[in-house]
DNA sequence: GTTCGGCTCCCCCGGGAGGGGGAGCCGAGT
DNA sequence: ACTCGGCTCCCCCTCCCGGGGGAGCCGAAC
């Protein structure tokens, strides 16, 4: 029989870790080797390259389930796989996770059978329930709506006008709307345009819309 | 012990059914109810409710596999738990699986113990491995796609205009573009207010990108 | 054969949009 | 104290846009 999966514990609450535990290290084939209180002892851990399988919790102090993820996915080529595992199935936190990187979401209400079903399956491989061609999708979603030089470096009042112009005002409607003067509305969406570097408020507009400020 | 899970298998070659019956019901917890060669089959065995999983090929005569699974999910309240499974991972099939309401996506390259051990986990839960709140996400997503009256009742030239304006064009360089005349342009661009119910050439290109004809 | 809808072009006209100025207020940083 | 950037408003001017007409051409449908 080949040796067996090594599985990491990440979670901030002592006890839920000492559960998991209990529950992989009962399993032949699994093995707990390591464990972490926040998402800095999962990098180090992740680091360690000692590592089959992370079960990664979301609310952690320091540094999140998410964003170690994140970081986990962006420097290591050899990483473990991945499962975010939370509390309340939100869809945000799902969607965050997929992002990130992650291999997989899992319900800590989860059944005992089911997480180490899944556990092992995603260890194994990558073809199984919406795996590597759901990330590049997210991913590619994901891209469209960061890295736009131009949408970053808008004033507070420029991002909000050209929202409500993304929203198919005119002028006069964005000023009543935020009580301002027609004037000003139009000097704003004048700035905007010159930092977008686009010529009117339609491209503007696109603009807002690929940027994902809309 | 509880009784077997009651397995469906659609796919239109005959050989590989019966590998994967042979397979299937070689484990004594699962059980092949039923097989069919198209997607018709398909949605009549669902209709018959003794079945928990449907391992669903994509490419089918009459009626292929993605479609069946929007129809069973449309029409059946209580239905089995769809696994999609084909040969290969094209983005597009992963992505309209999802969308049509399927469970689950299969490579028919995947080893037999993961077969099995999605087929086992599909059938219990819906809370591993990117379920239920990705499935809402793409059935949004879609619904963006989708039922947009005012869109579909433009004509070929009016679209053909309306997407020229939605990368930030004017009349005059959209024109050029079409060797159109100026007036044309303008033309086409009335009645698709008109028909979009919109009031000017921002609020036509936000429900150009709201409908997904960009 | 007539009618209807799509496609093409034209004119006039009003209004909103966009550019170019100028100006005052305020808070933060040098 | 001064400057700089964001926010606010104003005037003028030009240009494109959008509305409301009218008109001719064609192919399909009735």
């Amino acid at each position: 029989m080949t040796e067996p999966l090594r599985i990491a514990l990440i979670d901030d609450e002592e006890l839920i870790r000492s559960g998991f535990a209990a529950i992989i290290g009962a399993e032949p084939d699994l093995e707990v080797c390591a464990q972490g209180a926040d998402g800095v002892d999962a990098l180090n851990i992740a680091r360690s390259g000692r590592v089959d399988v992370l079960l990664m919790d979301v609310r952690m102090p320091r540094v999140d389930g998410i964003e170690a993820t994140e970081r986990i996915t962006a420097e290591l080529a050899e990483r473990p796989k991945i499962l975010v595992v939370t509390t309340f199935d939100n869809d945000d936190y799902v969607w965050q996770a997929l992002r990130a990187g992650a291999d997989g979401f899992l319900l800590k209400r989860t059944k005992i059978e089911d997480l180490l079903a899944a556990v092992r399956l995603v260890a194994r491989t990558d073809a199984v329930l919406f795996p590597e061609s759901i990330r590049r999708l997210a991913a590619a979603t994901a891209k469209r709506s960061e890295a736009h030089p131009g949408i970053a470096d808008l004033s507070e009042r420029e991002r909000e006008v050209l929202q409500l112009a993304a929203k198919g005002m005119s002028n006069t409607e964005i000023a009543e709307r935020l009580y301002l003067g027609r004037e000003t509305v139009k000097t704003h969406l004048s700035s905007v345009y010159t930092k977008l570097g686009v010529r009117d408020r339609t491209q503007a507009v696109i603009a807002a819309y690929d940027s994902g400020l809309v």
